[in-house]
DNA sequence: CATAATTGTTTACCTTGGTAAAAGATAAGG
DNA sequence: CCTTATCTTTTACCAAGGTAAACAATTATG
């Protein structure tokens, strides 16, 4: 019943607040979610986050403590979970599993710079690299039974 | 109202074989899905799949024609354009709208082959070399002027 | 022709996310 | 002490996705 259980929208910017800053009162929260709104958006209302931090509660994303009678909050799940959810989310309802088919969509579709192509590029090869380094190790333990 | 509208799970599934069929009836896209449910799971039931097919509908995804009386639908919203939507709200959500940061991510977390890697370098060098040879194109017209 | 099968329509329910006011509890200020 | 401010809790709605039975219309079929 626990395998990252899907987090909306304002769910995840809360979720946002807490990684960035570690912890936080559902008042740090609320301001936090409102500066960020682009001024003439109606804000959030406080009780909204209470309630949103409830159900983030619920389903065990994050916990509190008490601190002078007031909540604060943590996060208990990390942000590279969450993202492993939403990607594969993704790569199972568009992409076929496909991450290639992904990132092809990403370079085909979505406007990126030749800067951003260049840390793309950089991003693959330092993996390719690692892979193949880790894969020497293998071989040279292999090798030396 | 019509920057795409955002899809769930089974309304993507639908989608999937509409765009591979080109068109289809509500009950040869009822049959595709259970044929596609891992056995034992229970059948998605017909009426469902024509609730959603409305919802597509109403929302402009899909259309139909009558033919023998019956409805066949076809695809208003092609796949790329989903694939957008649904990407740049993953982008935005949870990845401060940096690719490389998605892409780092994939490489990182997700179990990439090597030859999965190898494909994903090709893509990228592609797309380099792409943006590279229209980045010349546009330098020599300038200079022609 | 009567009945079974198919197709589309209507109606209903459940869940989740989001929104927020209203109510309750308690500490702080005048 | 009474009022005000600040929390938390309770309660209520709405929208969207998903699920599907029940109903109506129409076509096949024995």
């Amino acid at each position: 019943m626990n395998a990252t259980p899907k987090l909306g929208k304002v769910q995840l910017q809360i979720m946002q607040v807490l990684w960035a800053r570690k912890r936080a009162t559902a008042r740090q929260i609320t301001d936090e979610l409102n500066r960020q709104k682009p001024t003439g958006a109606p804000p959030i209302a406080h009780s909204t986050v209470q309630t949103l931090l409830r159900k983030l509660e619920a389903k065990g994303a994050i916990t509190h403590s008490i601190e002078e009678r007031t909540f604060v909050f943590e996060p208990l799940q990390e942000k590279s979970e969450v993202e492993t959810g939403a990607v594969g989310d993704l790569l199972t309802r568009l992409f076929d599993r496909s991450i290639s088919g992904l990132v092809a969509h990403l370079v085909k579709h979505e406007k990126v710079s030749p800067e951003e192509l260049r840390r793309l590029r950089q991003v693959v090869e330092q993996a390719e690299a690692t892979a193949q380094a880790s894969q020497d190790v293998k071989t040279s333990k292999e090798e030396a039974q």
